[in-house]
This record gives structure tokens, sequence and C-alpha cells, in this order.
DNA sequence: TTAATCACG
DNA sequence: ACGTACGTGATTAAG
């Protein structure tokens, strides 16, 4: 028989620290449950055992030997969020039919250690799986240990120990005796090292070894002199690196073999975690369907059979007329569609299938989708339209929840408890769909997102595929040779940076380069980062006097910067046709913005004039030229909107300043005595007030003390009280409901403001305060979005949206349209919604984005 | 794959 | 005592 033993401990910590944050939307951590549960899945399928034990610490601190009282003492005690999963672990484990041991007295080695040499003993197989390599000395013909990495899981057989150590595997004590052990606080022979301790036991076999022959060998003196000092220290160690192998639990593999689990029990408790996906992989959600209501329970067996591997083809198109529905998955390479109880088909290489397509996308039905974005381009890449959609389900799941990850219809259909038809195999998802997006719109319904929906995000994924569709034109030429200065700057900076350090060196190691500036030109270290110095930009501002290298090295940032990431990397997405074509991402950020990548067009520089540059070579295509039109101050338009506060509604009225208003708010100084310093430091509070600000940063941003930066921020909250109210209000909300929302509805669940960790509660607060905000400008300029869309549609204008960049959109419009398009662009942003603050648009014109953008 | 850095709103 | 403003994406080095 094989026993699988598993150090639950340590792989509980592994799994921990391999998956950062993952949070039901109660605020509980499940990150180490599902990493132990991942790698326990994987171990028993290769494995295949036939009996398993998980064995724990107690909780209570416990010692293996009265010895040494001071044994684990240092041992850092585990973080709040994961001690918290370890009463969940035990009882999923015991619900699972899986056998947990635990012994007061002792650790979790020595019990793998008892188990082991029972296993052994009664001519069975024993497989240890553990994180640390602590148990290395229990391997020997019949026990093995499984060693689990953050990819892969390292297998140790005796032959491993001795080709990876050179010694028996028993010869481990002895090498910890001498080497120690911090974690487990064993010190060792002080000043021996792993090195040292090895080279010893191969010559001399063990401890007792070593100090018989100690005479004979030949050592340096210091070793020598380390050894005589330590050796009480090294019989102590060794008492205590001995795994116990006498605890006294039940040692019959009959008691390990897998219990029959309580299936209703651990699905109630893995629905209470949230934790679908294991609750499929255990096969516990009813016959793969990821089902818990009792009336909704169907067996797999009584599901609708369709027919199957039909081609799609003309004929069948042609009847797939107004009124009726079809569902379709179109992936760009392949199509399915659902129509009518049937499952049609067909693929690239297959006889026309791009018209075969297009025909289906214009005809006149209904269609639901997923990814949705993704055909309308490839029918407008083939001049053409997609009809009827009236439904994308990737696009509800990411308003239901902006953080739930992947949108799969795998994913939303365990999610939102529909029959996933993997009964279909290929035609899965597809069969799934018409479920699916019934129970989306419910959803929507409920959570009052139905507007949102269908008048912004459903609408915008035409429009952004439109944009994806058009892309921007490049001048390749342009960025080839501001590259070509780019890289002879570069070229001189980086022989004068050589020269002052006095050696060659990587620069953009910051490794290398800490060592260079902080080592050996000894700069005074500002901060420091998990690994290593810091260096980053703030460090090297405060250090620029100090050395003339550092100031080198700023400019070889900044060149690099915009010759690696903004000259070789947007030459490398020119297509042939001299644009590109960024994809714009739906369903990607938690507040509901955009984001664009391959490449990203949202990032490209402008605040300083030498990156600014590159926006010269973002053109107009022959004979059209670009509109460029962004929201003034949109997010503090939106704060004072939706605070209803007087004084900060009264100024955007008036059309005054707002930073000058909050200074003179603030500092208490009359707008006429206004100075550019004292508006360019309220212009941070403003900032600061949509962030969640704190004194700390606000100190750092403009520079004043930590006390000063306070009692700005007071006065900042003491002169807009509803400011202040709304904040409060919100963090309430967010703590009370979970999630927060827009003037418009779209939700942001915080799980973090629910956390025990203070950290993380402070960041779920920032959060909540900036999510309103963040999300109603995002939701504003979508809206203008498709209605710019419309108009320019509408009016039949030679024009296009190529761009959003957050609170700006840029048109390519011909020569001819392009007064009525700007006409357009700027009535249409500015009346995209109604707020009791007017939105302010300026729009600029030129044949560059540089030129357009003013 | 992760950490550090830096580009944008 | 902690760590320090919200939201993104790309590049590079290094484990």
């Amino acid at each position: 028989m094989k026993l699988l033993c598993i150090d639950g401990n340590s792989i509980m910590n592994r799994a921990y620290y391999g998956i950062k944050v993952l949070t039901n939307s109660k605020g509980i951590s499940t990150n180490a449950i599902t990493g132990f549960m991942n790698i326990y899945l994987k171990e028993i399928a290769e494995v295949k055992p036939d009996c398993v034990a998980v064995a724990f610490d107690l909780r209570s601190p416990t010692f293996r030997h009265l010895a040494n009282s001071a044994y684990k003492a240092n041992r850092k005690g585990m973080p709040d969020d994961l001690a918290q999963q370890m009463p969940l672990i035990r009882k999923l484990l015991k619900l699972l039919g899986i056998k947990t041991v635990e012994c007061e007295g002792f650790e979790a080695d020595d019990i793998l250690g008892t188990l082991s040499r029972a296993a052994a003993d009664s001519g069975n197989e024993c497989f240890i799986l553990t994180g640390d390599r602590d148990s290395f000395q229990l391997i020997n013909d019949k026990v093995t240990v499984r060693l689990a990495g953050t990819k892969e899981t390292k297998i140790y057989t005796p032959q491993r120990i001795r080709d990876e150590y050179g010694v028996e595997p028993l010869q481990m004590i002895e090498v910890k005796a001498l080497m120690g052990d911090t974690s487990d606080n064993i010190s060792g022979v002080r000043g021996i090292g792993e090195k040292t301790a090895l080279s010893l036991i191969q010559q001399t076999g063990s401890v007792d070894g070593l100090y018989d022959s100690i005479d004979e060998l030949t050592l340096t003196k210091s070793v020598r002199s380390k050894l005589e000092c330590g050796r009480q220290d090294a019989l102590d160690s060794r008492f205590l690196a001995t795994i116990r192998l006498d605890v006294p639990i039940e040692k019959s593999m009959e008691a390990y073999k897998l219990q029959r689990p309580d299936s209703e029990a651990a699905r109630e408790m893995l629905t209470e975690l949230e934790m679908l996906r294991l609750m499929e992989r255990l096969g516990l959600s009813d016959t793969k369907m990821a089902n818990t209501d009792q009336e909704t329970k169907v067996k797999l067996k009584d599901l609708p059979k369709y027919e199957l591997d039909l081609t799609l083809n003309d004929e069948v198109i042609s009847t797939m007329t107004e009124g009726k529905k079809a569902a379709f998955i179109f992936d760009g390479a392949s199509i399915q569609v659902f129509f009518e109880e049937k499952l049609y088909k067909l693929a690239q290489g297959d006889w026309d299938f791009d018209g075969v397509v297009l025909r289906f996308f214009e005809s006149g039905c209904e269609k639901i989708t997923f990814e949705g974005k993704r055909a309308h381009k490839f029918a407008f890449d083939n001049d053409t339209h997609l009809n009827g959609l009236t439904f994308c389900c990737d696009l509800a799941g990411y308003l239901l929840n902006s953080q739930a990850g992947e949108y799969t219809v795998e994913n939303l259909s365990l999610t939102y408890k529909v029959i996933y038809r993997a009964d279909l195999e290929e035609y899965a998802d597809v069969a799934t769909l018409p479920a699916l997006a019934e129970n989306l719109r419910t959803q929507l319904e409920t959570t009052n997102m139905m507007h949102l929906y269908n008048d912004i995000e459903l609408p915008l994924c035409e429009v952004l595929a439109s944009m994806e569709h058009y892309g921007v034109r490049a001048d390749t030429d342009g960025i080839r040779e501001f590259g070509e200065g780019l890289k002879k700057d570069i070229g001189t900076i980086t022989a004068k940076i050589y020269e002052l350090a006095g050696e060659e060196f990587n620069i953009a190691s910051t490794k290398q380069l800490g060592e260079v500036l902080f080592e050996k030109l000894g700069l005074p270290v500002i901060k420091k980062t998990k690994s290593g110095y810091s260096t980053n930009a703030e460090v090297l501002d405060e250090l620029s006097d100090k050395h003339p290298i550092v100031p080198l090295i700023l400019d070889y940032r900044t060149l690099t910067k915009l010759n690696s990431t903004y000259v070789d990397g947007l030459l490398k997405e020119v297509e042939a046709d001299g644009r590109v074509r960024s994809v714009f991402k739906q369903t990607e950020t938690r507040t509901g913005r955009i984001s664009s990548t391959e490449p990203n067009m949202q990032n490209i520089p402008v605040r300083k004039e030498i990156g600014r540059n590159m926006r010269k070579f973002f053109i107009a295509g022959e004979g059209y030229t670009l509109l460029d039109a962004d929201y003034s101050q949109i997010e503090l338009r939106v704060l004072a909107a939706v605070c209803h506060d007087e004084n900060m509604q009264k100024t955007f009225a008036e059309g005054t300043d707002i930073h000058t208003m909050t200074a003179s708010q603030v500092f208490g100084v009359p707008v006429s005595e206004m100075t550019p310093e004292l508006r360019s430091a309220a212009k941070a509070v403003n900032f600061g007030i949509i962030y969640g600000i704190g004194p700390f940063s606000l100190s750092k941003d403009i520079g004043v003390t930590q006390k000063e930066a306070k009692q700005y921020i007071q006065n900042y909250l003491d002169n807009f009280p509803k400011v202040s109210q709304f904040m409060d209000s919100t963090v309430e909300d967010g703590e009370k409901n979970g999630y927060v929302t827009t003037i418009f509805g779209r939700r942001r669940y915080i799980p973090e403001l629910k956390a025990a960790n203070k950290i993380t509660k402070a960041f779920g607060k920032r959060a909540a305060m900036n999510a309103p905000i963040q999300g109603a400008a995002a939701d504003i300029i979508k809206i203008a979005m498709v209605k710019v869309y419309n108009r320019l549609k509408a009016e039949k204008l030679d024009a296009r949206l190529i761009l959003q960049v957050h609170d700006e959109l840029i048109i390519e419009v011909s020569q001819a349209d392009k007064d009525k398009a700007a006409a357009v662009l700027k009535e249409e942003m500015e009346n995209a919604v109604k707020l009791d603050v007017p939105m302010e648009v300026s729009v600029g014109e030129g044949q560059s984005w540089y030129i357009a953008k003013g």
C-alpha cells in the first residue's frame, strides 16, 4: 500500500505565499486553502496513494524537547489571515474524508517521522509531501520526500540525497547538528556553514565520529577552534535536529484509508467560502454542474440533447431572420452557433469561412455572444457590420463584479449557477450561453445595472472595435530617426557614467547600480527595497547634487525608457499599412476605466518635452487631420457634483480656477494674492482628496512637514464639509454592503474593507473613496464615446474615433468635415450627462497628436 | 515568474 | 509599530 503523509503547516505556508491575494466577497482569505488543495489534487493524481494523512502542528506553542525551551521562540508568528485558514483546511479535509493528525507536544515533522517509520515497518511505501527540507533524514528505500516548489515537485530518494549532498539521508541529522537551522532555532556550531558541515560529515560519518577523530583530521586553524568551542552545541543541536519516530498516534495504515466524503457538508462549506472552482474539481458540484439550488437541480441525463456537428452554411443563415434568436462564439479562427436546438460550426480552412461568418453576422436575428468586440472588429475589418447583438456575457460578468478576473463562460457559469454544458464538449460554451445570458440579465436587473449595461457597455464594445479597426497612423521614419538620436545620446551618457564610476557595469541593473552608488561612491542610502537599495527617481533626485554621476543616471533612465518602450516598442507594433492598432480592454480595470495594450496608447509621454516629442509621430492619414478633446478636471467636477458642495459647484459654474479657489480656502489667502506655489500645493491637495490622502504622501509631494500636510488636509475638510461627509458615508456604505457605486450604478466590491489587517483595511478605505469618482468619470467618457460615435455615423461625417485616454478623445477626420466633427465632439462630450456642474471640454486640431493636443 | 522602475490619467 | 494616494501596462534584470 502507498501512504501519502502531508506536512500540513508547511504546505499551507507554501500555498499562502504562492497565491498572493484571494478573498471571497466577505473578506475571508482563501488563498492558502486554494493553494493547498491545488497541490493536494496534483499530488493525489501523481502518487495515487491508498492512504493519506495530513499532519499539523497544534496551535499552542509546542516544544519538541524540554531540553531547550528557546526552541522555535524566534520563529515569526504566522500572519493573521493564514492563521485564520488553518482551522478551515482541517475542517475541509475532515469533510473530504482525509485524516488529519496532530499530537500535543509534538511537531508535524515528528508525526511524519512516526508515520513513515510505521509504514516502512509494515512493508508499505511512504511519500512525504512537504515544503521544506527538514524531513530529508527520514528518507530510505521505502520513504520518499516530495518537495513542493512553486512550479514543480522535486522527488528525493536516497540516491538523490547522495548525489546532491554526498551523505546518506540519515546523516542529514549530523549535518544539521553542525550547521544549525535558524528557522528552527537550532544553533549548530558557530561559524560552520553548509559547505563545511557537509564536508566534515562526508569524511567522518557523524558528529561522534568527527570528535573521535578530530586530532587526525587536517583542518584549518579556525575551523578546528570553532569545532572545539562548539562541541556541546553540536551535541545539543544533534538532539534537536533529530525527528522523533515514536509519537503516540494511530500507526495502522488502515486508519488512514480515504473515507467517503460528507459531500453535502463539504459543498455547503465551499459554497460559503465561495470556492466554486474547487468544488467543481472535487466533483462535488452535482454532476459537473455548479448548481446548488434544489429546484433547478437537474441530472446530466435529463439535459436536452441537441443535434451536433452541423456545418454553418447560407441555407441555415437564411432562416435566421428578425425575431429569432441565436447564440454564437467567434474566436477569429472558428465559429460555433447555437440556433433552434441545433449546434453549428465552421472553422478557418472550411469552405468560404469568412463569407459564411460575415453573412451570419449580417443576418437579422437577435444574437447573444461572448467577447462580442472580436466579432464586431471582424465585421469592420471586412467592411460590414455585426447586426442584432443584444447580449455579451463577459460585459455583464464584468459589471456584476469587476474584480472577478477571468470572464470565461466556464467561470461565469460557476459563479452564476448555470448548468455548464460540459457534456457537449466543444460546444459547451456556446450551448451554455442562453441560460447564462438569462441569468446575468436577471442579476443586472436586481443590481440596477441594466442602464449601465444597455446604454454604456454593450454599445461601447462596438465603438472600441471600430477604434481598433481604424488604428492610428504612425510616422515610422520619424520614430526611427528619433530613436537614432536617442541611441547616440545614450552611448555618450553611458561612457560618461562608466568614467565617473571608474568601471563598466550594467546601469539598468538596480543591483549593480546600487553597489556603485552606495558602496563604491559612498552616497547616503535614502531608501531600501526588499532586495536591496532603492534607486528610483525620487531617491536619485535627492542625491542629484551629491555626485555628478546621479543626474546622468536620471538622464540615462529617461532616454532608455523612451528608446525601449516607445521607440523600439512601438515600431514592433506598426502594421504593414503604417498604422498601430492597440487593443482596448473593456473588462480589465476594477474602476470601470478601459485599458490599452499592444501597444498601450494611454501612456505615451507628454509631461516632459523630450518624451512629448513622441506624439509628433502619431499623425492623421492623407487628407485627414486629428481632433483632440479633453475634459477639464473631470474628476473634481464629479466630486463637486456627487457631494453637492456649493462652493465647488459655484467655482465650476463661474468658470474660475478650482485650484486657486481651493488654495484660497485652505491657506486663507485672498484670490487676488494667490502665488503659483500656493496654487500648486492646493492642486496636490485636490488630487490627494480624490485618492484618499494621507499626510505622509502629501508632505512628500509638496515638500512640507507631515504636520503641515496634516493641517492642510484638516483645513480642506473643514472648508469643504460636504466632501468630508461624502467620503465618510462612502466608506460606511462600502463596509455595510461590501461594495461602493458610482452615480450611474457601477459597482466595485472592496473585500479589503473587511480585512483584519490594518494596512489592507486602510487601502480598502482609499479605494472606496476613489472608486465612485474615478468610476463616474469613466462612465461619463464612455457615454460620450457612444454618443460621439452615433452622431458621426448619423451625420455621415468622414470621421472616426481612434483613441481614448481616460479623459481625452481623439478623432481622425477629413479636412472637409473637421469643423462639423469638432462641434459634435465638444457638444456630445459636454452634454454626455447632466450633473449639477458643467463639463468643460477643450478641443484642438492638427496633423499630429502633438499639435492637436495643443 | 517576480520585483523594480517609469510612462500615462 | 506599521506603511504610506487611486487606476493602469511595458521593459529589464535576475532568481
